[in-house]
RNA sequence: GGAUGGAUAGUCUAGUUGGUUAUGAUACCUGUCUCACACACAGGUGAUCGAGAGUUCAAAUCUCUCUCCAUCCA
């Protein structure tokens, strides 16, 4: 009796065969229209090639977003699952300007979108091949990348769409803006950091009295844009300012002084300086108090004329320049260093001012209250993730920015009348590009003038992601109506937990706006993967670990099996290379699981016999064994039918290696090794298989290589991936009764083994040799199987 | 300052409605080539379950207070 398969180990290096084998069988194939199989589409997420190298968390994200689509076909499904690549965008703009030493606006715009593209070139292939590395069963074949004509032409479309319907408009309105992107930027794009700053107390005089007064500001560069000062009303100190102006510092200007509640005595001075625009704050009490604005810089992030002798400046420049110049006059009467919060750009780390200039707003604040409602209708997996959108929901508090002064993005396609600067939408028909293209208008609406100019800016990135559940449904295909009609709502979004206020909320908003309903049905929620200290990877703290040569040493089916038994649903997770050992000794258990079980035939009709026929058949132990199988499956069908892959992977692990190869393949090797045809062999050999089978068919998706290579060898001809999950089962529950005295009396046996030392070889004895003693009659049943494994005299 | 999640052996982790001898992995120690596997097998050391208080016959689990960590938000 040879086993069959002769390797001792699973050599990884044969999934590159198996892909190749999966590609030609064609087996993943999405069939919309396929009888009596109802549809599961993922709206997946398209991944950003922002650098290297990749994050080992999205890899992991990746393999189980597979893991859903597998089981989901396993359970008789028909899968749509998408492959997309995010290529829009600022991050590949920084990294474009980063390698290759330049800056955006210092080269054509033609010249630097190239050199942006040959990077997501190189970048996507890079990512793309860790994806295929990984056995994703999504559609290579036909994957789409968000800035290829078709992706861009349809969020145009989308974007004529809701500016026909009146959702989008344009307005000149203080906003974020990062000087180092020269773009205006949401407020999700804006991060905090509490960095060191200078605290200046300057001396102001006050007009009618002649006085003088201290204010402390963190932006003393602002003072040529100071409308007001405020000082609180309960603050005694500065009572008798009330109805009073002070003149500015070097500038001169009179400015009155209020009572503000915003004003905080126990800061500063207690007297705060009012200038457009230094913080949010500032924003709210220009509005409240109607104060006129003075526009502090430019589009280029250089200060305006209002900033007289320091016009043309950048923000650091004209700070240090003021601040000299005050110390030369005696202005400052004294200097504090304080930790500040300072908000950031997320992607350049840039401090960002606030200022007014003119862009494209999508209506969003209306939206609120009916989008809370419908997200009710959402099944959140896990639940637990649901408040972060309701929280982003109750936080949204202006309409969202829409247009970015950047080049590597979707154009917007609007053309202005030169001279009356009427905005003119062309139709939905193609892929504009205002910048460069001809205007497609002969005559101004208005007022018939026939010069027009392109807008040259282009749209946030998000406006692009966010309607992948439109795209994957194919929503403006005429063609195809009945494909988006089966398609939309998708069944499941799945995503990452750090970009719900983002994507998750966007795409809600939009598809809503544009359908009329919510895109999916349910979402699902990842947590992240955080290094072996439990921070956050990230670029620049240089902790992130790179996924490919771990994917290359240990195998697909190693990280697989590791990102699956790694967390609960929905929790973030650590990221450490031990952790992979321990997945691969259990792979290889596996593997000589079936190399032993490749010794035997396999009677394939035997197996797939109803187990009725061989109910009077089967030994007690085999009915034990069968018995625990049985809760084996109903678990992990539980936790597939969560989406959570933490309960297949490791009820699976702790079944086949704790009971069925320590306990039941040891009880029955007396029977299998028999060289006859009994009853009692065969009977033995169908619970064998039996289990394995299984194991295989429930690990499947998640280790798709290793069980695919061991089915075919021992099962089948065609792929496990075609078969589906067996089904619930509760047969010979009454056994599982005996599974703790059985597991408790081998390991007694063993230990007294242990204990004893031969009298021949001064050791203890081998498990081969001869014991006496009594087995206990709970176990009677077992009787024969137990003396053969313990070579068992028994005593009276 | 607010929200959420977390704190269980050296390290990582499970624990459903309060009752288990508190999972399992890894590391460590001791044996063993036992005809699938030394990437194995068997045995073992190791946790007053973050701190304190309360409810209860009974708390890792429920309540309160506090400490620390992570992420997000202001």
């Amino acid at each position: 009796m040879e086993p069959k398969i002769s390797s001792k180990s699973w050599n990884p290096h044969v999934e590159s065969t198996l892909r190749d084998t999966w590609d030609t069988e064609k087996i993943y194939t999405f069939e919309p229209f396929k009888k009596d199989s109802p549809l599961f589409i993922i709206d997946t997420p398209p991944p950003y090639p922002s650098g290297r190298p990749w994050h080992i968390g999205a890899a992991a994200h990746y393999a189980q977003i597979d893991m859903i689509a597998r089981s989901a076909r396993m359970s008789g499904f028909n899968v749509l699952f998408p492959i997309g690549i995010d290529r829009n965008g600022l991050p590949v703009e920084i990294y474009t300007e980063k390698k290759n030493k330049i800056r955006m606006r210092q080269i054509e715009r033609e010249k630097f979108l190239e050199l942006c593209k040959n990077e997501l070139d190189s970048l996507e292939s890079e990512m793309l091949n860790i994806m295929k590395h990984l056995g994703l069963s999504g559609n290579f074949f036909n994957y789409y990348q968000t800035d290829s004509e078709s992706y861009r032409k349809f969020t145009q479309s989308t974007f004529i769409e809701l500016w026909n319907k009146g959702l989008v408009y344009i307005a000149t309105r203080p906003n974020n803006y990062c000087p180092d992107c020269g773009t205006t930027i949401a407020d999700q794009e804006v991060i905090y950091e509490d960095r060191p700053t200078r605290l200046v107390y300057m001396n102001f005089k006050i007009k009618e009295t002649n006085d003088t007064i201290t204010i402390a500001s963190t932006r003393p560069e602002l003072l040529f844009a100071c409308q007001a000062i405020i000082v609180n009303p309960k603050d005694e100190r500065y009572s008798h300012l009330f109805d009073k102006h002070v003149i500015t510092p070097i500038f001169q200007r009179e400015v009155p002084i209020y009572f503000h509640h915003h004003a905080k005595p126990e800061f500063g001075s207690g007297v705060v300086m009012v200038c457009s625009y230094g913080d949010h704050n500032d924003v709210a009490i220009f509005r409240e108090l109607g104060l006129k604005e003075i526009v502090s810089l430019t589009s280029l992030g250089k200060t305006t004329e209002s900033a007289g002798p320091y016009q043309g400046m950048t923000v650091t420049q004209i700070r240090e320049k003021i601040i000299t110049d005050l110390y030369e006059s005696g202005l400052v009467q004294k200097e504090e260093k304080i930790l500040h919060r300072t908000p950031l750009c997320e992607r350049s780390k840039t401090p960002i001012e606030i200022i007014p200039l003119p862009d494209y707003y999508l209506k969003q604040l209306d939206y609120i209250p009916l989008l809370k409602q419908l997200s009710e209708k959402i099944v959140f997996y896990p639940e637990m993730h649901r408040h972060i959108l309701t929280n982003w929901l109750d936080a949204v508090s202006i309409d969202w920015p829409i247009s970015r002064r950047r080049y590597y993005g979707t154009e917007i396609p609007v053309w202005f009348c030169k001279k009356c600067l009427e905005p003119h939408v062309p139709d939905t028909c193609q892929y504009y590009r205002p910048w460069k293209d001809p205007s497609p208008f002969l005559k101004c609406k208005k007022c018939n003038h026939d010069v027009f100019v392109g807008e040259e800016k282009i749209f946030d990135t998000w406006m692009d992601s966010s309607i992948t559940p439109l795209f994957i449904t194919k929503y403006y295909s005429n063609s195809d109506q009945q494909f988006h009609n089966a398609t939309y709502p998708t069944t499941m979004r799945t995503q990452g937990k750090d970009i719900v206020r983002t994507w998750l909320y966007y795409s809600m908003l939009r598809c809503f706006q544009l359908t009329g309903s919510i895109p999916w049905s349910s979402v699902w929620i990842m947590g992240y993967g955080v290094d072996e200290k439990g921070e956050k990877m990230s670029k620049s703290k240089g902790n992130v670990i790179d996924p490919f040569p771990l994917i290359q040493r240990y195998g697909a089916d190693t990280f697989r099996f590791w990102s699956a038994s790694e967390s609960n649903l929905g929790q973030d997770y650590r990221c450490s290379e031990q952790r992979l050992d321990a997945s691969q000794k259990f792979l290889s258990k596996l593997w000589n699981l079936g190399r032993f079980l490749s010794s035997f035939d396999v009677d394939n009709e035997l197996i797939l016999t109803d187990r009725l026929s061989y109910d009077d058949f089967l030994e007690p132990t085999d009915k034990w064994v069968l018995s625990e199988l049985s809760k084996v499956i109903n678990e992990s069908l539980g936790g597939y039918k969560e989406y959570n892959f933490f309960i297949p992977s490791s009820v699976i692990r702790d079944f086949t290696w704790k009971v069925f190869a320590s306990h039941y393949l040891e009880m029955v090797k007396g029977r299998v090794y028999e060289n006859n045809n009994s009853k009692k062999r065969k009977s033995a050999l169908f619970a064998l298989h039996k289990c394995f089978s299984t194991i295989l068919l429930l690990l499947a998706p998640i280790c798709p290589f290793i069980t695919d290579e061991l089915w075919r060898k021992l099962y089948s001809k065609t792929s496990i991936h075609t078969d589906k999950f067996p089904q619930i089962s509760n047969i010979y529950e009454t056994y599982t009764k005996y599974t703790k005295p059985l597991l408790d009396f081998n390991s007694l046996v063993w230990n007294k083994k242990k204990e004893t030392i031969s009298n021949e070889t001064g050791k203890s004895l081998s498990l081969k040799d001869k014991i006496s003693l009594k087995i206990p009659s709970d176990l009677s049943d077992f009787k024969e199987d137990l003396s053969y494994m313990h070579n068992i005299v028994e005593i009276s």
